[in-house]
DNA sequence: AAAAAATTACACTACACAGTGTAGTTGCGA
DNA sequence: TCGCAACTACACTGTGTAGTGTAATTTTTT
């Protein structure tokens, strides 16, 4: 009659979805090991069982948000499709993992720790912004097929995917902004590409 | 002799002074009284004495932040000047803005505290974002005058100071990236101007 | 059924912190 | 010089916290 496998594991899980929903609440400083051991309704003593200290069940709960983010799948360059079709697409990629809600509890939790202690969360937020290079190496590609404009590729994606995240990543992070609203998405998403491409694509021949 | 008129205020300042660093550098929670009256070189009973609690103290510098960074300096709609002029104009105010220390320090402090508590820097924030409401006004002048395409004209500034954020504020507040270069701002103006134009200025008549 | 492993309640240490009370000292204006 | 206002050192309360030690209880394995 067991719902789960291991008490133990049912434990340890208890233990990581109450911390992660205290320190994604209160942040590092704020949040207590008693707290968490009450809300996982589990003995504090358990909790010092699993996790030798709170620094290691901070470190354990930022592996857990990251691996149970969703993964990054980067369309390549695909010469024969036209650039808007496929910028409209990896911005959409790029959205939805602004979307995920375990990316966002894990950027949350990750930044807010960043901001006053940086050592606690640097390799994350790092390893957050390698989620960037899709992009990049998918401009380069156009690039070199001749399609784009000559310029830096890593500014150029910075600055695509800033507008991405002006509107559905820092408002939300940083003061608690509702996710934005699927019709609202799209007008970022296709505002952001066609000003993009306005300005950084390559002119045609049935221009005059 | 005295390099300062009174005592009293040369204290009250040197608590202020420390406090606006210690804030700045460890944040609300992973601040003590005990270090800030260290810091000031001052009794703590002195700090209780000009201040009745943290959150007074905290508020304080808020305050003093916000009075002593720089004001906003709308420029206004005009006419007979080129949008693009006008836009860099518009962009490098802002640009001044985020790089005063007051300002970013400001920001920083109140964004980290208003991540995990928000009612402790709503307010400041708040007032922060009532900064932005020059380049709306602008928009919606230059969208009467016909130059620029139907829109919102609060989506259009975001869009555009999306851009200057992206590089020169999000990443120094969030992770304590250096303040951008100044040959890095130029690009990025220039980038974001030209860029914005290109998608949202009418075509004159000197276009096919 | 017995042994091993995990969980628990609880007591306890050591420390840091916000804030107060007080008695004495210093600075400053009249 | 007098007197008041501000400053200071210091002791102290009460609370919250990280982390440990232990003996007893429950769960899992053998």
């Amino acid at each position: 009659m067991s719902t789960q496998p291991r008490l133990t594991d049912r434990k340890r899980d208890a233990i990581l979805q109450a911390a992660i929903s205290q320190f994604r609440a209160h942040g590092f400083d704020a949040t207590s090991m008693d707290k968490i051991a009450a809300s996982a309704e589990v003995s504090k003593r358990t909790v010092y069982n699993h996790f030798p200290s709170k620094d290691d069940l901070f470190a354990a709960i930022l592996l857990a948000l990251w691996e149970g983010s969703a993964p990054k799948e980067d369309s390549p360059y695909r010469p024969e499709q036209s650039l808007r079709e496929q910028l409209l697409e990896l911005m959409w990629q790029k959205m939805r993992m602004l979307n995920d809600e375990n990316f966002l509890d894990l950027a949350r939790v990750a930044i807010a720790a960043t901001i006053h202690s940086p050592d606690r969360a640097q390799t994350m937020v790092a390893k957050m912004g390698e989620r960037e290079e899709g992009v990049v190496t998918w401009l380069r590609a156009a690039q070199q097929d001749g399609k784009l404009k000559a310029c830096e590729p890593s500014f150029a994606a910075h600055l695509l995917q800033g507008q991405l995240k002006s509107f559905a990543f820092w408002p939300q992070i940083t003061m608690g902004k509702p996710p934005l609203p699927f019709e609202q998405q799209q007008v970022v998403i296709e505002t952001a590409v066609d000003m993009f491409l306005a300005y950084f694509a390559v002119p045609t021949m049935d221009e005059k």
